[in-house]
Parts: structure tokens; C-alpha cells; sequence
DNA sequence: CATGAATGAGTCTTCATTCAT
DNA sequence: AATGAATGAAGACTCATTCAT
């Protein structure tokens, strides 16, 4: 909030050399107001507002409204992918590992802001009449889920869980996330994200468990 | 309904029942375009047309926009919660039994025909900022969870799984349906429901072994 | 001038069934705002206050801003064309009489109103870019261009004008009109119709002696 | 111009010379940006884009847009009243000569650019409603006008043509020297400038037959 | 009950212009 | 002299809603 004014203290306008500077701004101003009025309620003034500039800077910059929401949907997807990428790097030797650090990254509360949620189930919302859409959100969401079944079935190998189905097993796993995110949309602040990784413990000592129990760390 | 074509022949009256088909076709018409066009895309207009009357006819059979949506949205979830209900009635006594036909219900093309799922995500995509959506929806998804969990407490409790968190079970059974659900809104018609049934019940042999397998049916 | 109040005393709006009469009166009201304000300054809600009317009206009627201003045109085009062919219709009989009639006509307050023209020379200047317009302005210009011709042929041969080239006598005929045509735009109210008829006739005289006289009338 | 060159070697001083270079380019690029996209459709970016700098430039050299506009008109009109001027000097001693010269300049490539032509119906179009483009366009055509009058009325008298209405004979003349200029417009490139010329000899052939042939040159 | 015509509040976008550097 | 960033006023168009018929 009151991002622009920051750098100057005399003139309202005009910081100088300050390109980039007031693009990340209005990006940033827009998942604020997405994740508060929701994509119908987003209109380039309000952006603009919470943004510390004018309407017309946001078109200066971003060409037209519908450009600007889709790179601010890039920004989240590629946010969230690098977060779970890092998590489950080396996964093939520590499959275990791996998954409790996506468990904590998922529930990382600079990942799993109410705002970028609630931004991301907006954009889930339109991405059936909207390909767009659904091309950024779909993509990682794919990968997300062949790196979990490829980490799972590790561990069913590995672990010998012979009876295990490893698809359902991280079909199960995205869904009881994808759950709780659920519950972030709605509590905001209030969410209990310890109970939340709780849960998500909880539910792979059910699949394996041996490797697992719900109160670990 | 049946009232209304029965004196359709003669005549003798003001075509009665006429306002409620009307009312009908307009919500139904409503769905549609959501499903079409998001949320940000459902215009008045829009849905009038795909009822077959005109803009002013839709004001006057729900006073608001916003009334309109939000009804429409009644109706669906009423939908699916009247169908889920009758699917675990008596699960008390037979509790596999219950989520056998909970999974069936929930891939039945009637229940989650690919509009009406569309729909479903839309005004979750709203939810976060519109408290009215959350409301109806929050309240069907709450009393769905409780109802799972009881199922799978008992399942844990008569089955002899002793280790199984049944909280986790169920939210793990949810996560498992949402994501395919998911899946539906993406792939629409070309979505495969008897694979999905499949991954459910592979999930569930995951947890309860002794009661469930992929191919069950 | 205050065009839609003349239907109704109380209501200021909505006179009821009269569809084509807004049109019309927007479509009056589009040619004066080009005469007083060129095209360059015509705003859809000049437009609109000029015909008594809401900008939304407007687009209401006409669906975009460019299909009105093509559509104006097209009116003005069609008047000048039904004016001038009704004048030399019969033209083959009678060559003398339909260029005298075609000069009454050019210079018929009704026709040659001083908005009427500055409108058709304000599409003139656009026509260049616009390729839309240039269609509708050439196209009667074209057919104009070959009555005139034709009919001059006519009085060449029969007239007895051996060494008159028919052609540039009709090119010199209407840019004469033409040229007066401009003096309309500048002069506005105080052109001098009579003058300018005189000035056609004359020229006539020059190219055609023993058929006309620059004082006829 | 040849100056700015000659210190771009060494350069000890400041680019001298530039500004009027800049200035130039920018009114060049002006007439491009009007032929081609007509004075609604003329921008200040458009201009400065044209003219290889940015829009603050435009605005730096000119002040306002409407200034710049007018600087164009009025470097447009100058470079026709010139060339008119030019060919008819001597006129008195000459009449026959001055109107040939009259003719051949009309239709140079370089004074009848279609580029420029177009500009100059821009600028009649809006003359309307702009008295401060009417002053400009009209004082030239005003002059032209009169030169050739008294041009005509030379030639009737020594000419030996008792009959002609010399005004008439130059408004003629002007007519269809106008309307062959609205063809290039129409025509660009394609238009054929010695077939204009011959059209424009017939007229005077018809007119004043003992001194002009079509096919002189 | 239903419609067609109209409204007016908003929305996105364009564009001339300003100004610090 | 020139630029890049920003502004703000104005413009076209959308859309929920009103209302006489």
C-alpha cells in the first residue's frame, strides 16, 4: 500500500528513472485487489489506486487490463512453482525429505498468503471459459502433480509399500493440500497452519506408515 | 410442472405456471452461461438471450443480478448436496457401502456434468471476497466433511484400523474427488469418470485395504 | 434541435414504441454536429445532446460510433444521388433542359444546405484514409460523373458542337459546381444561390453558346 | 543541413543545427501521418514516431499539437501558392503560356504528391468548422482565383473571344483542375498525370478553341 | 407476464501535455 | 535539445436497471 510515494518526498509523481519500480507495484497492487474484490471486481482504477498511481499509468504500462492480469497470474504460478521445485529438489535420493519440505513450503506463509490463495482460486475460477487461464494454471499444476507421483512411487518401491497405488497415493496427497488451501481462502489470518501440516502428516502415515506420523517435527 | 400442461390444451386462463417454467429456463440459462463465460463474462443480456427472453424479463423474475447468481448457486449446491445425502443415507450401517455410492454420485454425468462443475469453481473463485457465495457454499462443503469423517471414523473404529487417522482419511477422500473434479472442468466431455471412480477407490484400498480395491465394480 | 421531448409532455424520456423516430433524429442530429464541429470533433455525446438524448442511446441505436458516422453518410449520399438523378431523368429527350434542372437542384437550399455540405466535404477529407468512406463518396461521384458525360455527348452531337470534347466539358461543369460548392462551406447563409446558378449557366454559354445564356431564368 | 554534417566528425561544439533539423523532420513526418491516417486519426505519438523521436519532442518544438497542425497547413499551402505563382509569372505578356505552365505545374509529381493532396482535402474537410484552417486554405485559393480571372480575361480580350464569360472560364478551369486532384487522391500512385494534363487542355480547347488543343505538348 | 426503449453509472482506453533528469 | 515516466481529462462502449405500454 502507498508503494509510489515512497521515493519522493516533494513531487506526488514522477521518481525519475523508476521504470520497473512501478510495475512491480502494480502487480503487486493487483493480486491485492483480485484477492479483495475478485476478478469481476478488479477494474484498472482500483489497481491503480492501491498501486499509488493513476488508472492511465497502468495501461502505460501493461498495454491492457487483460495483459496485466495474465503476468499477474504468471508471477503467482512461477512463484509457486519455484517454491515446490526448491522443495523437492533431490527427491530421488530422500523421496521422505522431499515431501515434508513440500508439506512446509505449501504452508509457508509467504507461499500460502490469504491474498495469493484467493487469487489463485480466482483465476482457477475463470480458467474454464478463459484458456488462457487455464493454459498458465494447468501447466504447473501438471508438472506439480507428475513430480509427486514419480516422489511417491519412489517411496512405495523403496519403502515396500507393495499394495500401494502410487497415483491415488499423490492424487490423495495434492487433494488433501489442495484441501486446507481451501481453508486459507476462507479463515485468512486465523488459519492454523501447524494443524494444517499436521494434517497432511496425517494423512501420509495413513498411506505410509512407517515413513511417516502426524506429529514429526 | 405437470400442472402446467394440463391446461395447456384448453385454455380457458392466463397460461398459468407459465411465470415458474419461465423462472426455470432463466436459471437453467443462468448455469449455462456461467459455465460459458465465467462469472465476469455473465451478462443480463447474456442469459436472457440463452432463456429466450429479453433483459427486462430476467430483472423481473429476480429483482437483482445479484439475486439471480445467487439462487443459481443455491440451486446447484442443493443439487449436489441432495445427491450426496441420498448417497450416504444408511451409512451407519454400511459404511463402504455408503462411500461406494458417494463415489458413484459423485462421477454421475447428471451430478457432475461438466457445466454444472464449471459453475462450481466460478463462484468459488468469487468466494474469497463475496461472502454471500461463501456462505452457501462453505456450508454444503462443511456439513459434506463431517459427514465423511463420521463414515470413516466408523470404518476405522468397526474395521480394525487402528492406525488410521480417519480426519485425514476423509479430507484425503475430498482432496481425491476435488481433484478430479478438477479434471472435468478442464477436460469436459472427453473427461474418462470410470478412471476416476477408479483413482478413488485405488485411494481408498490405499487407506482401508480390507475393504476397498481399485476394481471394485 | 430537441427532437425526442416533442412526443411526450410529462415523461423527459421514453416516448413508447417510437423505435425509428430516435434513429432518425440521431442521424439529423449527427450531420449537424459534423458541420459544426468536423468529424475530428464528433463525440458520441455531442451527438446525443444534439438529439435530445443519452450517449448510451446512441450506441444503443447504431451499435458503434463508426457505423452512425458511415451511416449519416450514406444518408447524405443518397439524397444528393436521388436529388440529381430525379433531375436529368428524361435527360435523353431533352439534354438542355436536365442540365438546367441539375444546376436548380445543385443549388436548392434543401440540398446544398450549408451543413449537408461541409459534412460531405468533412468525409472527403477522410475518404483518402478511410477506405469505408471513399467507397460511398466515390460510388456516387462515379455514376454522377457518367450521366453528365453521357448527356453532354448528347448535346455535342446533336447540338452541332464539332470540336467540343464531350468529356472535359462535363469534368468542367461539375468541378464549376463544385467550386461553388466550396464557396457554400465558407459563405454558409450568405452564399448566394442565384450568383452561383448564374456562374454554372455561364459557363455553360461558354462551352455551349447557342444553348444557354448565363441569364435564363 | 549540409552544417550538422560537417561537425558530426570532430564535434567540439553542440549539435548545431539540429533543432531546425528536428523541427523539419517532425513537419515532414506530419503530412505522412495525415495522409495516411487523416487529421482524426493524427496523433502526437504517431507524428514523433514517424519522425524518429518521442512524443515530448513534438510537443517541445511545437508547443501544442493544433500549432503543429497549422505549421503544416500553412508550409503545405506555401509550397502551392509558389509553384502557382512561379508558373504564372509573366502571365501578362503571356497568357497562353502562363496557363500551359499553370497546367504542367499542377500536375508535377512533386507538387500534386498524392501524399500531400490528400493532406490538403484533410485540412478542407475540417476548414469547415476550423476557421483557423479556412483562413489559410482560403487565402491561397482566394489569390489563385483571382489570378486567374484576370489571367482569362486577358486572353477573351486579345484573344478575340467576345462571347466568354471569362470569370466563368476560370472557374472552370479551377473546377476541373479540382476535381482531377480528387482523383489522385482516389487513384495515388496509379493516377495518370498526362492523361490530367490533356483533360485539363480539352477544357481549355473547348473553351478558347483557336489557342488550345488537347494534344499540345 | 413480457417487452422494447431508454438511462446513467461505470470501465477501459487514448492522448495531449507536463516535468524531472 | 531530448527523453521517459506520469498525468488527467475525455472518449467509446457496456450493462444493470427502470418504466410505459
Amino acid at each position: 500500500m502507498a508503494r509510489a510515494e515512497a521515493n519522493s518526498a516533494v513531487s506526488t509523481r514522477r521518481p525519475a528513472g523508476s521504470a520497473g519500480q512501478t510495475r512491480a507495484a502494480i502487480l503487486e497492487a493487483t493480486i491485492e485487489v483480485i484477492a479483495r474484490h475478485s476478478l469481476s471486481g478488479t477494474t484498472v482504477e482500483r489497481v491503480a489506486e492501491a498501486a499509488g498511481v493513476v488508472a492511465g499509468t497502468v495501461i502505460l504500462h501493461f498495454k491492457r487490463k487483460e495483459a496485466l492480469l495474465i503476468e499477474a497470474l504468471e508471477h503467482l504460478a512461477q512463484e509457486f512453482d519455484q517454491a515446490r521445485r526448491a522443495a523437492i529438489a533431490g527427491a530421488a535420493d530422500d523421496p521422505v525429505g522431499a515431501l515434508n519440505r513440500l508439506i512446509d513450503v505449501n504452508f509457508d506463509p509467504k507461499v500460502s498468503d490469504p491474498a495469493k490463495v484467493a487469487v489463485w482460486y480466482a483465476f482457477w475460477g475463470e480458467a474454464a471459459s478463459r484458456s488462457v487461464y487455464l493454459e498458465r494454471v494447468g501447466a504447473i499444476d501438471n508438472s506439480y502433480y507428475a513430480d509427486l507421483v514419480r516422489i511417491c512411487g519412489d517411496l512405495v518401491g523403496r519403502g515396500g509399500y507393495g499394495g500401494v497405488d502410487a497415483e491415488a497415493a499423490a492424487i490423495g496427497l495434492i487433494g488433501t493440500i489442495e484441501y486446507l488451501w481451501q481453508e486459507i481462502m476462507v479463515a485468512g489470518r486465523r488459519f492454523d497452519r501447524a494443524r494444517a501440516r499436521r494434517t497432511v502428516r496425517a494423512y501420509l502415515a495413513n498411506v505410509f506408515p512407517r515413513h511417516f506420523t502426524a506429529t514429526m517435527e
